[in-house]
DNA sequence: TCCACTGTTAACCATATGGTTAATCCTATT
DNA sequence: AATAGGATTAACCATATGGTTAACAGTGGA
């Protein structure tokens, strides 16, 4: 059940292993959530004794909210990245966002459903770790929403609506695959076959409804 | 910390004791997850000795599925009964579909968090659970959809697509709240001002987006 | 060569937790 | 009143689990 070969002597040792922890506790904790994850089961996955993870990281906890922290790193930037460019008009980061993001999240399964999952049961740790955040990246795409309206090109729009109505379509799928393939009998590889056709379909139906 | 007073010898009788375990373990298991929940807690909210649990329900897995399943039910068929009316236009649907919700989860915040947790960490349960279902509802609505842009009333549109983009829109505010209200400064009761506007604003971006 | 220090491990510990058991209570039926 | 059977409980049990400890290995510097 652990997947490790026996030949770690050198080569593992290559990757620091304090890493290897941390990317070990990474699928541990994304594949079973933190609470069912068990640390012996991250330090076979690692490789190592179960005692590196306390010499490492002193508690479970500690662990858990580092590689939350790295988890959501992984994804919030890349979206304020593209919804708060300057480069790009409302059309291209729609459109971009839907592609980037559906791609990322199907090579990433676990992600989303980690983090609901996490943010659910352990409420205290956004505010915890997401304090220090200040600039909202947000205003850029308010401004640009308020001047296409201005201009007549789009309907008026409130950011956190529009914000909330894009993301919610791109992650739905995947926060509710198990009841969305059953219902819409999306088995098999129609699940995919759907993804991508959501990734031209999303975009152009956002834009419609943001037609003045 | 568990909130139950002196006095339950006679009023809390009239409750079937297993029901009252049963609403325990659905509190208790919406707001800790079923992994974090503890069965004495469950015992102690039901007022009765933890042993009674084991009696009626058999195992802490075994009584989490109860709760699962009875809270499916609480929303699904919901979705369906609009979605599936044959008495609804699409207008009507969405205008009604939308309200309904966001008032449900927004007077039952564990609700949706609480099912994608589970679908995360207990993916095979749905499968378990919502096998013996057969009738596909929203075969009403894509003949809806159909007739209607064939009748030119709108654009042509997959009804998977328009159901994942639909019920996304309404569940991510709830399931990604304290992120939204982190970075879109929805403190206090911004967030439920947002909501109450959501109610509006969203059927109308649905809709137009829908425009041929 | 010896020392000191970091990394690593096997063995161990305390406790939380799901689950069991045997006895007791309660109530309806005879 | 006696009894039978379900409901309920206190006490108990086995084990899984996070965490600790003491010893050991390796390595670079004095």
């Amino acid at each position: 059940m652990d997947g490790r070969q026996a030949g770690n002597d050198s080569a593992a040792n290559e990757q620091d292993t304090r890493e290897r922890l941390l990317e070990a506790a990474h699928r541990v904790f994304l594949r079973a959530g933190t609470a069912k994850a068990r640390t012996q089961e991250i330090a076979n996955e690692a490789g190592v004794n179960k005692a590196l993870l306390h010499y490492y990281f002193g508690t479970k906890a500690a662990l858990a909210d580092a590689v939350f922290e790295q988890q959501m790193m992984r994804f919030m930037p890349r979206i304020f990245g593209i919804l708060g460019s300057t480069s790009l008009d409302i059309s291209a980061k729609v459109r971009k966002i839907v592609h980037e993001q559906i791609d990322f999240y199907r090579s990433h399964p676990y992600l989303l459903g980690f983090v609901v999952a996490e943010l659910h049961t352990e409420p205290d740790r956004i505010a915890r770790l997401i304090a220090p955040a200040g600039t909202p990246p947000v205003a850029i795409l308010s401004a640009q929403l308020q001047r296409a309206a201005e201009a007549g090109e789009i309907r008026h729009v409130p950011v956190e609506q529009f914000v909330s109505t894009l993301m919610g379509a791109i992650a739905f799928p995947f926060l509710l695959q198990p009841i969305l393939v059953n219902f819409l009998s999306l088995h098999g590889d129609r699940f995919d076959a759907f993804l991508e056709e959501r990734k031209q379909w999303l975009p152009d139906f956002i834009l419609g409804g943001l037609r003045p």
